[in-house]
RNA sequence: GCCCCGAUAGCUCAAUUGGAUAGAGCAACGGUCUUCUAAACCGUAGGCUACAGGUUCGAUUCCUGUUCGGGGUACCA
């Protein structure tokens, strides 16, 4: 009863993550001694021996103050006494680092408000009323989705499931072609095929599809239509092709639990007459000029590297004239934040895209572009080459097939996007210690089990424990994790980089194992119990959160 | 040629966006189950952060070159 009093009292102070809270504190003290507010950090450091929260504040006053850092540091901890909640005691350490150092009770005070708030624990709502639009995948159907995209759609996914956490109202799209070059050269390979089927000795099309699932494709087509289809029926070809395809790429997705809300197809961009709208309002406002015949975009003058051609010799746009149109109207559709996660090989076509909506007079900084690098999938340390057309590839099905979609969607996140993800599938198949993804699951599995077993020890409920017996060095080190989750979030909101949590996870889960090896939870001292009971409630909470985060399953039984 | 991204332990990658002694996993070696799950924990070993300069209190991080990988540089998408 005593602690949860001081919970109540400490409640209304708790807004603030510890950070936020000794910024606060800091720029309160400056204003006191009238000095100016640099851009100064207030960071957890790395080594625990350097306190709880650590600021550089003092470095970066020395030059304009004229005085040793050590000795500004010691100025500021001296005023900054006692005026930060929850801190035992603040130190001046190395170059002049200010550190701080709290007390186990600051900790213990956090699980109440864990348990209280569940999933929302310390969510502040930032994105609330705002909406955001997360393009990925994109992929035209042509064929299966492959590992590449797979790491498009978990990146996409787990973005807008952070942007959601964060309150956002975020509308998850997929924007395909079902119509041009490729499509026609799909249609004839799956009619080449059928044609075989008929005793025809039909050759695949010169660069067409070869993949297995053309056949199955070619098969389904004969079912229901009989064998006596000609080639004037390409478009019915293409028609069932695009149909089929797009039915196994959302299957696969659907596997891994990633649904989009809006299909948008380009064709309709052609259908209601945006293209052209776009290009004309680009040639009244002057924009564009032709040369040998095509329309040109005046890309150049708008920063990007050189102009481009909108409209070929042919008559036919070029896939860019599209792009262009497509993004105007996600601007129009009034998001408040665009996220488009593209492969690398996108990242010279943004530009122009880009430059073509400020000519247009669009503000563009609603929109941010991620690039992710690609994938390469070894085998016992050798590089399988994929390709599409020639069918040389695992899909992302039979990658699921293989590892399954924890594993799948923990090892695309695991890498920062910028960095090319090494995919092994031999470690990625691995059902044991050396697949990190098991490590959580099965730290969130023991948790379960430790809330199972006190309840078969007769421990009916923990409501009322004392929760400053928390006191012992791993249970505070795991507290720590525990509360730096919220900044973790902040962090993944402002990068938008799902590894942060990742990584997160893998750190929490780690404090956790330590912490389960030397300290027993369920013993003979039944208020020890009941205060660790609560603990580890509040943990399972948060690593559960996490990996809903990132759609991996939180089993309770491993 | 030009543009973008990368280069960190044997391998795959981190490093709180400029901070203190550069950290994990895997692989190697040694130790820990009568206990709530050993899919765990502890220890040992492993580094001139590709190379050369520069910027400053301080650089894996920023700037300039060089080397090596990947991508782009279409009237292909």
């Amino acid at each position: 009863m005593r602690v949860a009093v001081a919970t109540r009292f400490f409640m209304g102070l708790f807004e603030e993550t510890m950070l936020k809270e000794i910024r606060n504190k800091m720029n309160a003290v400056l204003d006191e001694l009238g000095w100016e507010h640099p851009d100064f950090q207030v960071e957890r450091p790395r080594d625990r021996a350097f306190g709880h929260a650590s600021s550089n504040i003092a470095m970066t006053l020395a030059k304009t103050l004229r005085r040793a850092p050590r000795d500004i540091a010691a100025e500021l901890a001296e005023k900054l006494k006692d005026r930060v909640p929850g801190v035992e005691t603040i130190g001046v350490e190395g170059p002049g680092f200010i550190n701080f150092y709290y007390s186990a009770s600051y900790f213990q005070a956090f699980i109440p408000r864990i348990r209280r708030e569940k999933q929302r624990f310390q969510c502040e709502f930032s994105g609330k009323g705002k909406t955001v639009q997360v393009e990925f995948v994109s992929a035209n159907p042509t064929g299966p989705l492959t590992i590449g995209h797979g790491r498009q759609a978990v990146l996409g996914d787990s973005i807008a499931r952070i942007l959601e956490w964060h309150g956002y109202d975020v509308t998850r799209e997929y924007y395909f072609n079902d119509a041009g070059r490729q499509m026609r050269m799909l249609g004839a390979s799956v009619y080449a095929r059928y044609r075989r089927m008929s005793g025809d000795d039909m050759p695949i099309p010169e660069g067409g599809y070869e993949g297995e699932y053309i056949t199955d494709i070619a098969r389904q087509f004969h079912e229901e239509y009989g064998g006596d289809r000609t080639d004037e029926d390409l478009q019915v070809f293409i028609d069932f092709a695009a149909k089929a395809i797009f039915h196994t790429i959302t299957a696969s997705l659907r596997r891994l639990n990633i649904v989009h809300d809006v299909y948008y197809n380009e064709r309709d961009l052609y259908r209601n007459g945006k293209i052209d709208a776009v290009l004309k309002e680009l040639e009244t406002k002057g924009h564009v000029y032709r040369k040998d015949g095509a329309v040109w975009f005046k890309a150049e003058a708008f920063g990007a590297e050189k102009d481009r051609v909108l409209v070929k010799s042919s008559g036919e746009p070029t896939y860019r004239l599209p792009d262009i149109a497509y993004h105007r109207e996600k601007l129009l559709r009034g998001f408040d934040m665009i996220v488009d996660v593209f492969g690398s090989d996108h990242h010279a076509t943004y530009p122009d895209v880009r430059a073509a909506l400020e000519a247009l007079g669009h503000d563009t900084s609603r929109i941010r572009v991620l690039l992710h690098q690609f994938v390469t999938l070894t085998r016992a340390g050798r590089k399988i080459k994929m390709s599409t057309r020639k069918a040389e590839f695992v899909t992302l099905d039979e990658l699921i097939d293989l590892a399954g979609p924890d594993v799948v969607r923990y090892f695309y996140i695991m890498r920062s996007m910028g960095s090319h993800l090494n995919f092994d599938i031999a470690l990625a198949q691995k059902q044991s210690d050396e697949n990190p993804v098991f490590y959580l699951q099965y730290a969130h599995a023991r948790m379960h089990n430790i809330l199972v077993h006190s309840r078969e020890k007769g421990i009916a409920s923990y409501e009322d424990a004392d929760l400053s017996l928390l006191k012992e060095d791993e249970i505070i080190a795991l507290l720590e994790h525990m509360i730096e989750f919220r900044d973790v979030m902040y962090l993944c909101l402002s990068s938008l980089e799902p590894m942060h949590l990742a990584n997160y996870l893998y750190r929490l889960a780690t404090a956790f194992h330590k912490c389960y090896t030397v300290h027993r939870v369920v013993t003979e001292d039944i208020e020890l119990s009941k205060a660790r009971l609560q603990l580890i409630d509040a943990v399972k909470i948060i690593l559960a959160n996490g990996l809903q985060l990132l759609g991996i399953r939180t089993p309770e039984k491993m």
